[in-house]
DNA sequence: ACATGTTCTGAATCCTGGTTCATTTCCTAA
DNA sequence: TTAGGAAATGAACCAGGATTCAGAACATGT
């Protein structure tokens, strides 16, 4: 016996690893997923390719991570936001509102975990961490119908459009074609009491549907 | 000269082009954009895998005018019942409510047009289609707004908002992994006076953000 | 300094599925 | 019936980028 993993090389494969995940997102917040491969990604983490696959098994994977770190952190500053003290009504409105302004501030980044074509394990991620901003928003929407500020409705339901709505009003703008964003501040406003009126308004007899049934 | 293309093989020409696009939303409807190689639609449509690229220069364009072709004749659908008469609220709950209704119904096909990662070439036509369909939208909450039924918004941003809300809220549900959905009907409804109150309910005087600038 | 095990390296390999193209089949007009 | 094209075929080809792996460079403890 001549070799043990000393805390020393304990760290240094720990910090190695982290290097690669902040790499990815520098390279992604770049060029976009679909720009970013592995190659490139290890050149901006200071190592050589195959040391990448020391660390992850595969492309997917260190992708997926990468995305469920930076989504975690925005997850987590959502809820926090969320958990301040106030009525449902501004809890929600500002929890939008942060999220909003936090996307339109890193817009490349942003677009590339909301919205950009990635591996199939980065969409599973996705997926995971949609949901986990819904579950927030679906919370404070559950908040304000028990203190009877909004009126009752399918949280889980409106959870997900509130959430779609959110990034959808937001990908176009951020869509890396689209040009400058003159008025930041008014599409997050926008946005923002879209969804807040859609959530607290008084219930709206939606008109039954007259037209046939549309066919073929 | 001893050849020329008669009437007869230009209609077999046209049909075989069409036979192909029919197949390809045939297959993607099957195993989706994921699944759906040349070769196989190319079985599908009865034709060689070669012979999909006389009639189309590559398998992105094939696929984003296969998808043009289909999400036109939605909006299509949309707009004829945006179209028809009544107020500019019980037009705009019926036309989300239609297109919600057929995205239930074609479960994968529906899922794969909205949101299932594809060729750049598909992202592209989804992103057009997207706007198609939020112009028809914005349309109804210009009408809305003219007529005083619904508040002053920014109708571009709402309409996108909706759009978003529309399709997350569907999505979700659609997914392949999702196991059946049991209560269409209420999802159908929940979407629909989500988007409804969004747009039509009295200004919201957004609470102000009282939480400080968020770091990192 | 050495023996033994570990991590790093990056050029070579492999894989997948889109695309090509030499050949065959099919049309048309004379 | 046949010459002069056009369209169809599908096996072979190829690109591009993820992944591997044989060797080099390091660590550790004696």
């Amino acid at each position: 016996m001549a070799y043990r993993r000393t805390e020393r090389v304990e760290e240094q494969l720990q910090d190695k690893r982290d290097r690669i995940l902040q790499a990815v997102r520098a390279v992604v917040a770049e060029v976009g997923f679909r720009g970013a491969q592995v190659a490139l990604v290890a050149e901006a983490a200071g190592v050589a390719t195959g040391t990448v696959y020391r660390h992850f098994p595969s492309k997917g994977d260190l992708f997926a991570e990468a995305l469920a770190l930076n989504a975690q952190h925005e997850v987590d500053v959502v809820a926090a936001v969320a958990r301040a003290e106030g009525s449902a009504a501004s809890r929600l409105a500002d929890a939008v509102r942060v999220f909003a302004r936090r996307a339109v501030r890193a817009r490349r980044l942003a677009w590339a975990m909301i919205a950009e074509p990635a591996e199939p394990e980065v969409d599973a991620a996705r997926i995971i961490y949609r949901r986990a901003f819904s579950d927030v928003f679906e919370g404070l929407i559950r908040d304000g119908m028990a203190e009877g500020e909004f009126p009752l409705q399918s949280a889980a339901a409106s959870a997900a459009c509130l959430m779609g709505a959110l990034s959808e009003g937001l990908i176009g703008p951020l869509a890396p074609e689209a040009g400058d964003l003159p008025n930041t501040r008014a599409l997050v406003d926008a946005i923002t009491s879209f969804c807040l009126q859609a959530v607290s308004a008084r219930p709206f007899a939606a008109p039954s549907l007259r037209v046939m049934e549309t066919p073929t």
